[in-house]
DNA sequence: TTCTATTTCTTCGTTTTTGTTTGTTTCTGT
DNA sequence: ACAGAAACAAACAAAAACGAAGAAATAGAA
């Protein structure tokens, strides 16, 4: 293995992990620990981890887990709880929505209204956040659990997921650079694009700030997305080269909303998702049925 | 563990809590109440919470947290920490365990010492008692949720369950009346029926008030079940129809253990547990192996 | 091949972390 | 108030992690 390889496999794992120690690297990648401390050295320089004594952790890893409730309830908690609550209202009756991992899918559970419906999600604080009678019909994905994000991931909760097909998905991300949707972390990455793979209407949340930010890996494309769901705290020229790719739906703090360009097709100019093919899929819901015993 | 972990651990389990004793958070995270202090000191000094004689409260700690955290004292809860504690102490390094859902099974969750085990289980609060290095490396079984039990069910929980092994398995019970063990729940019984299929070592862990308790769905039969594990609560002679079906064991209230009887073989007079015909049922521990990554 | 430069491993003294011991302080029930 | 229990903190000791420096291994070039 090359030393280049290494460094990308450190950083993989600090960033899958959140935290990982030394010793663990060490067996993993088949070398010393004082080869591990070097590398370490050389990442922490590029900004890539923090180095701990016995190990490393990811940049984020200190914001994910320490900040109090409060402190993390101040981070754009306005526009946040804004976007959550009219992507809450879009769900109708005898949905099937699933809701995918991060602050904002929290929100967006605890802010559903409709009774009607079935959620899917591998977040355990969004389950948690959805009202009891929700929860009583709802699934959760189980599988291997990842503290730093509060989601189960591994090779069980992607084959259930597999099976399970969704009227509606909503997912975040944690960064969005060209055409790109970026995570964190390969698995939950590859989670979130197979739910999207079986829903026949894909939604985007998120806040203004994750615009032009990237992330380690890239699990789906913005072209794929219905419907982009975010604030209106961006300057429009840079929200701009994005209104091509996708609708974006802008919600005022207010709760107020501004459809910022429905792309149109270009021969006819009729108003028209842009990239998407069949007409299906704008069909936000499908039953059901008599499913819950 | 690594100390930076066990920062984060301490300060999440304060903020979650509200208020937490040393011991408490000594014992979570095995470590000696010495360095836990140390720890305190360390995180007072980052404003991450306030210590106390005894313990530490999160910094926005209020006086309705009180009520909340009061004392939840339950009856046979005594009874029921020792059998957890004793049945938890089973569990060796490199297994792999089952443990289902009820309030013993949520107390033997939170019981387990042995860090390098990998714990499955479709309990929820069983899942969020585990110390957070072993919640790390557990499997949650995903499905429909139960909040009566706090459980998940259903045809996804049952057949992602049908491909896992046990080294162990832990169950409980709502009664056991001849050789039947029932439960209220048919779908609850027969998850735990196909967890304890795969399961080399079949534990039943109840309080001895369930003795000659039915209930509505009898999902498996003592005789096919290695270990029953009870307190000493219950005269002798209520017990002895049983001994012939299972080996018993009782742990009195101060931890200490009596075999009930181990069932002789009619033939050879050799001891053995009744009605189990291979012997490898016995071995309780197999490797997870390399499989961990 | 042989040489050189890079990378990796090993050794060893230093620093950090953790557990234990011991004596003091704080708490609690009578 | 007093005695016993629990919690605390200082000091020491053991263990783990660290980093410097030189030896060994590896890769690439002449």
């Amino acid at each position: 293995m090359l030393k280049r390889e290494r460094l990308s496999a450190i950083t993989k794992l600090v960033r899958d992990k959140g935290i990982v120690s030394n010793a663990e690297i060490a067996a993993q990648l088949h070398v010393s620990d004082m080869t591990i401390r070097r590398d370490l050295d050389e990442l922490e320089q590029d900004k890539k981890l923090i180095r701990i004594h016995g190990g490393a952790q990811s940049p984020d890893y200190t914001i994910d887990h320490e900040l109090s409730h409060k402190e993390k309830a101040t981070v754009q908690v306005d526009q946040k709880s804004a976007i959550a609550r009219y992507a809450a209202g879009l769900i109708k009756a005898h949905e099937t929505v699933f809701i995918g991992p991060g602050t904002t899918m929290e929100l967006l559970a605890a802010a559903i209204q409709e009774e009607d419906v079935r959620v899917v999600t591998n977040s355990l604080p969004a389950f948690n956040n959805l009202s009891p009678s929700l929860r009583q019909k709802a699934l959760l994905i189980g599988g291997e659990y990842r503290e730093n994000t509060g989601c189960f991931i591994g090779v069980l909760a992607l084959s259930n997921l597999s099976n399970l097909n969704f009227s509606r998905a909503f997912i975040s991300c944690n960064g969005v650079l060209g055409e790109d949707i970026t995570t964190s972390s390969m698995e939950e990455g590859q989670l979130q694009a197979a739910a999207l793979k079986n829903a026949k209407f894909r939604c985007l949340v998120i806040d203004a700030h994750k615009f032009n930010r990237e992330d380690f890996y890239t699990y789906y494309r913005l072209y794929n997305i219905d419907q982009l769901i975010t604030d209106d705290t961006l300057s429009p020229d840079i929200l701009e080269p994005y209104e091509d790719l996708v609708q974006i739906v802008q919600v005022t703090g207010s709760g107020s909303i501004q459809i910022r360009r429905q792309t149109k097709d270009k021969t006819t100019g009729k108003a028209v998702i842009a990239h998407k093919s069949f007409q299906t899929s704008h069909n936000p819901a499908f039953g059901s049925g008599g499913k819950t015993k």
